[in-house]
DNA sequence: GAATAATCTTGACAGTGTCAACATACCCTA
DNA sequence: TAGGGTATGTTGACACTGTCAAGATTATTC
């Protein structure tokens, strides 16, 4: 404690400290959620004084929003990958969609809070360039909605995005009630999914599939 | 600031101090969230020292916990209301409770925050008594679809529990979207709610209503 | 090579939750 | 009624937090 590491007078500078931060505040907010990050562990943690981080960021809530922005790039990928595989069979493939973003959702689930939780929406401010991200990434749904309409898979008498908002609801719902500890059961969740995927192809007046047995209640 | 307020020697205990500070706490999580309150301004809005919450609760975890019970309690009187107007048509019935239950946790924001978010079923641990009310919360909308597969308003082939999650997970996701403002157009909450009803009533497998025209997409 | 800008560090401040030790008032029994 | 135990309230202290201001060091540019 006496003696802080040499660190080679090379690195005053660090270099690379801004994707140095965001690398480790990713991780330490991966194992114990935004409200655990501390700035100044982060800083530690990272081998840089207690306030270097604040030549990059303006604040903690600008650290905050830059990792959300990331996670909404990643999320993106995901759905390019998802649209790809599309096929001929629409219910299929929702059922992929759905799987894939509790998928995501759990998986990233820290980030995800970032991405659409209080803490940067409500209590923060989420970033310009942040914004920018969620809507892009919210009309992408409904364009698909939309395209849907035009190919005949939904009903084209209803509100695209009616539809969009509240199946992604559903979906933020779900994730939300499991990730926050409320829903504990996570091996009710295949079978939460397929409700889910039924529901929301009856509210898009599609052709029903053959409909899951479900009976111990 | 030199000289504190005299109170009178008569109350060095304050008396009801335990429901004062859950009122003021209420009251300033209402305007701030949950994270607004300080126990150190809490104690100083209610006239008494730093620590004296402490002999009333174990930590600020358990006040929280307390907040949100009494939520679930505001929740469940509406919900009787709710369930003493059930008349003959569901899908009226529904859209009332829909419309209830998203009423409900606009007017009580941060209650419904501590309620279902993951301040308390997250980072800090639900007590006993909240986990139990809670869990009748839920556990009663669940038999309020086993009523209606008994009925006949909902297909009896579906898993009720499901219907419940997932329906319930809609309401949760509209919720917290508008909430936390990631939905923030809420002059369009009364068609979300149609969507929603809409959407619920056809994942039941109930005789359809006149469907709603919504067309500009 | 000197000036300017970018980056990093130390010091400081006003907050936070909560533990330990002490003070006061109430209540119940002898 | 006296006295002791218990509930309730207070003050002091500790380790932590985010972030501002001012100074130190390096990089960049004219």
């Amino acid at each position: 404690m006496a003696e802080k590491k040499p660190k080679d007078k090379k690195n005053y500078h660090h270099g690379s400290l801004r994707q140095g931060l965001m690398d480790e505040a990713t991780r330490m907010i991966a194992l114990g959620g935004a409200e655990g990050l501390s700035m100044r562990k982060l800083a530690d943690n990272v081998g840089v004084s207690r306030t270097a981080a604040y030549h990059h960021f303006k604040d903690k809530n600008a650290l905050l929003c830059a990792i959300a922005e990331q996670g909404f790039q990643k999320w993106q990928s995901h759905f390019a990958l998802l649209m790809d595989e599309q096929s001929g069979d629409m219910s299929v493939w929702l059922g992929h969609f759905v799987q894939g973003y509790l998928n995501f959702s759990r998986e990233n689930q820290e980030q995800y809070d970032l991405m659409f939780g209080r803490t940067i929406w409500k209590n923060g401010a989420p970033t310009a360039t942040l914004k920018k991200a969620s809507f892009s990434c919210f009309h992408n749904y409904v364009d698909l909605i939309r395209q849907w309409q035009v190919k005949g898979y939904v009903d084209s008498n209803l509100d695209c995005l009616r539809i969009a908002q509240v199946s992604w609801s559903t979906l933020h719902g779900m994730s939300r009630l499991l990730n926050d500890g409320i829903y504990l059961d996570k091996g009710a969740i295949d079978a939460m999914s397929k409700s889910a995927v039924e529901m929301i192809l009856s509210a898009c007046g599609t052709q029903q599939l053959k409909p899951f047995t479900a009976a111990e209640c």
